[in-house]
RNA sequence: GUCCCCAUCGUCUAGUCUGGCCUAGGACACUAGAUUUUCAAUCUAGCGACACGGGUUCGAAUCCCGUUGGGGGCGCCA
């Protein structure tokens, strides 16, 4: 169902947590289409489930997205032709399509309390069947509903869904087809006046121009109901894609209840991850680039992306992959950037932020780590010397290893110009001179600088540490020294 | 239970629409080797999959049917 009208898509959370990956995913992929297209991307608060949606949610929500390099032409901070972007802010936008409804009897009020219901929908799953409204309400006398009003009883609005099946054309599984009578008569508007979610969908997608609407799986039979709104009210319907779902490493949908570590945006932003890393990651869940490559970058991304190559089987949110993809990223970023992006981890910590000093550790630490918040933990390690390890105790005492150290103290001198290659130089030279082998020079000098065996080049790790303590540490092993 | 969706290495996937180029390609992880002063990074190699059963066809991972398995929905949540 391809038109013409200018393209224009949306992203639609309801504010009532944090941002989870699937969302982020879906916000994703809604933002590559449509700047991939030169489209409009429209954010709309679904916030009319008031028990459970926050301000501050909504808040955090933006937050999230901003920080991922997501952004929008239209919604509830910046407005728009089609405003106001919160659905709870457009109320009488929803009672007047249903009043239309209601006056076509196309919908009808309904008196059924919830435990009324929810005792029938108990005996219909005991009797082994499909849970759903019984129609009690639907034929109500005009009269009788009036009498009812009259002594303030309590009513939904509920549509009279018609018995006929249903299709609709998905740009990403191709048609989809339910039969007759598969759902019951679903609320439109609820006793306090709000809009149920699959109403009040409709509608602003409707009002605010929407044409292409992607979302996730789990709404596919929501999509049922609001084809059925679209066509009685002779709505224009919207191209439809569902993205198969994230599923966690129980393949059981992620939830929005507090699941696995890792399925919050913030904590990825918390853990000095790069957005473009997430970015890229997220995007590969589901589409893949047709060159095969994977580690891309926002703006490859938003140029390849392709509906047309989005897959339909769901996928598994692989963490270890993720941390692949992100110091993949962190090895292809510019170190100034780092940089800066490290230092509020250093200050968190409590250590040093001049930034030559992170410089320093940036290029020492930046090709073994996913974050930034690896960093701090790096430089502590290395700030706090403690007792050497057993194998670096053990480098320190083999032959020559305290007289190299002494013969590199004494030749340091008083020179104050040394860096990390002048202080390899040094090393070899001194090395050389004791006729010692690469690795008989390079072990004891590791040792006595980190007290450990293993870690990062030892020019690198010579200027994270500065001259100064390199040569204190130097000196602790020097000729007799203490151990 | 019922409706809908899905089904390729452990995981993400290419290939499926437009059957043959697929004795199924790539990536993560894992294993081994190379390289390096060590670790990491990097490079090379290895391991490893078309869920099953029927069709259709000269030929099927690709099309059809069934089975099984997995997922999602079935709310005055979204």
């Amino acid at each position: 169902m391809t038109n013409s009208r200018p393209l224009r898509a949306r992203f639609a959370p309801s504010p009532t947590g944090r941002l989870h990956v699937g969302g982020a995913r879906t916000a994703l992929f809604n933002w590559l289409f449509a700047r991939h297209h030169g489209g409009t991307l429209v954010l709309r608060i679904e916030d009319t489930d008031q028990e459970r949606s926050t301000r501050p949610a909504e808040a955090a929500l933006l937050t999230d997205l901003q920080w991922m390099g997501i952004d929008w032409d239209e919604g509830p901070d910046c407005g728009g032709p089609f405003g106001p972007y919160r659905q709870t802010e457009r109320l009488a936008l929803y009672a007047e399509h249903a009043a239309r409804l209601v006056a076509s009897g196309d919908a009808f009020a309904c008196f059924c309390t919830d435990a009324e219901l929810e005792v029938k929908r108990q005996a219909q799953i005991a009797a082994g069947g499909e849970p759903r409204y019984d129609g009690t309400c639907r034929d109500l006398p005009a009269a009788e509903v009036e009498a009812r009003r009259n002594r303030g009883v309590a009513s939904v609005t509920r549509f009279r869904v018609p018995s006929r099946p249903v299709h609709f054309e998905d740009n990403v599984r191709g048609r989809i087809e339910f039969g007759a009578d598969t759902v019951g008569d679903f609320v439109l508007l609820r006793s306090n006046g709000l809009p149920t979610y699959n109403f009040a969908c409709v509608v602003d997608d409707v009002a605010m121009q929407i044409t292409h609407v992607i979302r996730g799986e789990d709404h596919l039979s929501n999509t049922l109901r609001q084809v059925l709104v679209y066509e009685t009210l002779h709505f224009a319907q919207p191209v439809f894609a569902h993205v198969s779902l994230i599923l966690g490493e129980d393949r059981s949908k992620l939830k929005k209840r507090a699941g696995q570590e890792g399925t919050y945006v913030d904590e990825y932003r918390d853990r000095g991850y790069l957005p473009d890393a997430l970015v890229n990651f997220l995007a590969l869940l589901g589409w893949s680039s047709a060159t095969g490559d994977e580690v891309l970058t926002r703006e490859r991304l938003r140029a390849e992306f392709d509906l047309g190559r989005v897959s339909r089987s769901p996928a598994i949110f692989d963490v270890q992959k993720l941390r692949w993809m992100a110091g993949e990223h962190v090895r292809a970023a510019p170190v100034a950037g780092l940089v800066s992006l490290a230092q509020p981890f250093l200050a968190a910590a409590g250590l040093p932020t001049d930034p030559l000093r992170v410089q320093a550790w940036i290029l020492a630490f930046r090709d073994s780590i996913a974050c930034l918040a690896e960093i701090p933990v790096r430089v502590r390690e290395l700030l706090e010397l403690g007792e050497p390890e057993p194998e670096a105790a053990a480098a320190l005492q083999t032959p020559g290893a305290r007289g190299l150290l002494a013969l590199v103290d004494e030749r340091w001198g008083t020179r104050t110009d040394l860096d990390g290659a002048a202080f390899k130089v040094l090393l070899q030279e001194s090395g050389k001179a004791l006729g010692l082998k690469g690795r008989e020079v390079f072990m004891p000098a590791r040792a006595a600088l980190t007290g450990r065996i293993h870690g990062p080049d030892l020019p690198l790790l010579f200027d994270s540490l500065g001259a100064a303590a390199a040569r204190e540490r130097l000196r602790l092993h020097a000729r007799g020294g203490a151990c």
